[in-house]
DNA sequence: TTAAACTGTATCAAAAGAAGTTACAAAGAG
DNA sequence: CTCTTTGTAACTTCTTTTGATACAGTTTAA
């Protein structure tokens, strides 16, 4: 299970949230729709909310609601707000630096990487919650 | 050491291979270079062998040279060619089938993640082989 | 003011995947 | 033949993500 499944399930999650409407959704039953356990939804929560796309409400009859309507929950933003890793990693371990080669291969890669998040990012921001949900229900 | 390196260790071997021209370059001096184990460089090779990047010759004086000139290697050609994961996962368990939102959320997801992949080809078929040495040597 | 119901987080265990290692068969060169 | 080198299988180790348990702190409400 190395693999990152967050920004999966944070689609998941942000869809069951918007069909609650203004209500608080509890971890314990958004979990049981994902089938996972309810910390990991809590953690996940937890960056959605330092990111302004939820809001949670401590105690007793509290729960989590979107921050704001779907139609201004911009992929975009979801996906930058998880700590999803970046598409390929650097080397494992450093270059062996009498490389003329790998001395500079760092940075270059580096730059590509932050291309191609932005490329990502670019395509991301075309749909918002919303037009998953209308995907969703269409199907 | 779970993030995929693959595509990083590729353009560095790619650039060595294509430092050393015709000459047959060994598994054993790009480990060296690169600072890892020769094995794990013949897997990378492998793959790139059969996407027809680069030959690899059996048998003493054996070794690996460049398929083709380095400005006709577009990086989109070496990153299909190696078993990098998606940018996301789907989720780790399937969802609840009860749940009618996990349902349909799969088809979305996965449809979603081929339109990134594409978005990341695109961006990554801008550059070819020679480009990266060129910048590189310019750094 | 006490009990119950939640979130937020820390900590640990389990699972999965990538990389590192060893070993050896098969292919060429000399 | 013998030596060098690739190709691969098999196994170990390391890292990361996910799952699980536990509990402190907050809020509601009886």
């Amino acid at each position: 299970m190395a693999a990152n499944s967050q920004f999966a399930v944070a689609i998941h999650v942000l869809t069951i949230l918007a069909k609650g409407g203004d209500e608080r959704v509890k971890s314990d039953y958004i979990a049981g729709s994902v089938n996972t356990n309810p910390v990991v939804i809590r953690r996940l929560l937890s960056n959605l909310q330092e990111a302004n796309i939820v809001v949670s409400q401590v105690g007793a009859s509290g729960g989590t609601s979107l921050a704001k309507q779907p139609k201004d929950i911009r992929l975009s933003e979801v996906y930058k707000a998880l700590p999803c890793g970046e598409v390929f990693a650097l080397h494992a371990k450093e270059p062996n630096q009498d490389c003329p080669i790998g001395k500079n291969m760092a940075a270059f890669l580096c730059g590509l990487q932050k291309e191609i998040d932005k490329s990502i990012e670019e395509k991301l921001s075309q749909y918002t919650l919303r037009d998953v949900i209308e995907k969703i229900e269409s199907a």
